[in-house]
DNA sequence: AATAAATGTTAGATTAATCTAACATTTTAA
DNA sequence: TTAAAATGTTAGATTAATCTAACATTTATT
């Protein structure tokens, strides 16, 4: 872990980074307020330490370590705006500021706990999702499998549960992430859901599950 | 506020401060884990900011604004503490270096409603006190009149309610923090209180009431 | 394509917090 | 009561993060 400011260069260039196009020193400067070469001489230390792959006068590219670096960050933010808008009843306007410093408490413990408390939540209070403790992001357009439609055909794109009997079970049925499956029938008495999977076979997946599996339509 | 490197300084020569003797430069180098001449240039420092009185080679001594800040820090780390241990359900003995962490979280708002979620509380997972938002710290050995025994010659040490209404009742009273009262009897029905007060006289105070008086044996 | 505008880099200074080495004062104790 | 030990200060160096001024490269525009 870096310093603070470090992390928030890192944060900032991830977010950047997803907007389209190149990230440039002037942008992060600007987001920042600090001066070009503030940028430059800081963009040459965190590339030192493989957080960013950068050559002079290219745009600026983050690591898979970076990202991963940024992502728990970006975790540690979002959780705290939740929290603070459900559990201290806060202003979702006013938080982000407070996730701001809350962001860089250096604590694992601290954080599963907050995530424990809400529930393991998937967004902040903007909508904006939560990644999870591995830097997993659920899209945000991706709705747990209970919640598909009848008839529809979507993509498995993340489980909510790491457990080796949970993913086991996935296994035996025959699923995986990424594959495309289409939902048969959902039973209305105890929201057990028939799909059929990429084998053309199809299986019954029980509440409990199909709560843990997200789905991209 | 200063930096987070001066709040550690003003928290640690407060906590000094409070055990017997001169508050010393080599303590405060032992505490803060620094070498001498470090302290020696922090001190000078927080000395023209006000922070702190010193004359080279006499011992540090805290000013009224100093120990303010002191209690606003010390304020927010029990509160932390505790948050960590009722809320998180984290164990005691983990919570310090979390709340060392959050003590520099700045936001009255998010300390505000940390201390009502928690009930206003008045010590932390250790038993030491939490002092209230204006660096007011009911004594440890404080306790409400509301638990005082029958017969008992105690004295106010703190009020817990600032509302001018509050005040107002007790001076109708003629009670004041510092007056040295005796309890005459106690209501088991509605939990009020008979005391005389320093004039001699009998008065009855509601539960209300005596929940919010804090007492010294 | 030549040049102006925009963007990025290098060099060197500044501030906060720290350090080591050398010196000064105070306290302890022979 | 003076020498040794402990404690404190000053001077000057170092590191992280920032700045300004000067220079370099890239992009846009006539």
């Amino acid at each position: 872990m870096g310093s603070l400011t470090e992390e928030n260069y890192i944060k900032t260039i991830y977010n950047l980074s997803l907007e389209p196009g190149e990230v440039s020193v002037s942008e992060l400067a600007k987001k920042l307020s600090v001066k070009l070469p503030t940028v430059t001489s800081m963009i040459k230390k965190l590339s030192v330490k493989k957080m960013v792959s950068y050559a002079p006068y290219q745009g600026i590219k983050m690591t898979e370590k970076g990202k991963k670096e940024a992502l728990s960050i970006i975790r540690k933010h979002r959780l705290a705006e939740l929290f603070l808008v459900k559990i201290l009843k806060l202003g979702w306007e006013e938080v982000h500021e407070i996730a701001e410093q809350l962001e860089h408490v250096n604590s694992d413990r601290f954080y599963n706990r907050i995530d424990e408390l809400l529930g393991f939540p998937k967004a902040d209070p903007h909508g904006e999702p939560i990644p999870d403790v591995n830097g997993k992001v659920v899209s945000q357009k991706s709705i747990p499998l209970s919640q598909a439609n009848v008839g529809s055909s979507v993509k498995i794109s993340a489980v909510t549960n790491d457990e080796k009997l949970f993913l086991d079970h996935l296994n035996s049925k025959g699923l995986q992430i990424g594959d495309q499956i289409t939902v048969k029938k959902k039973e209305e008495f105890d929201g057990s859901v028939s799909i059929i999977n990429k084998s053309r076979k199809e299986t019954m997946l029980s509440h409990q599950v199909v709560e843990k599996i997200w789905v991209e339509l």
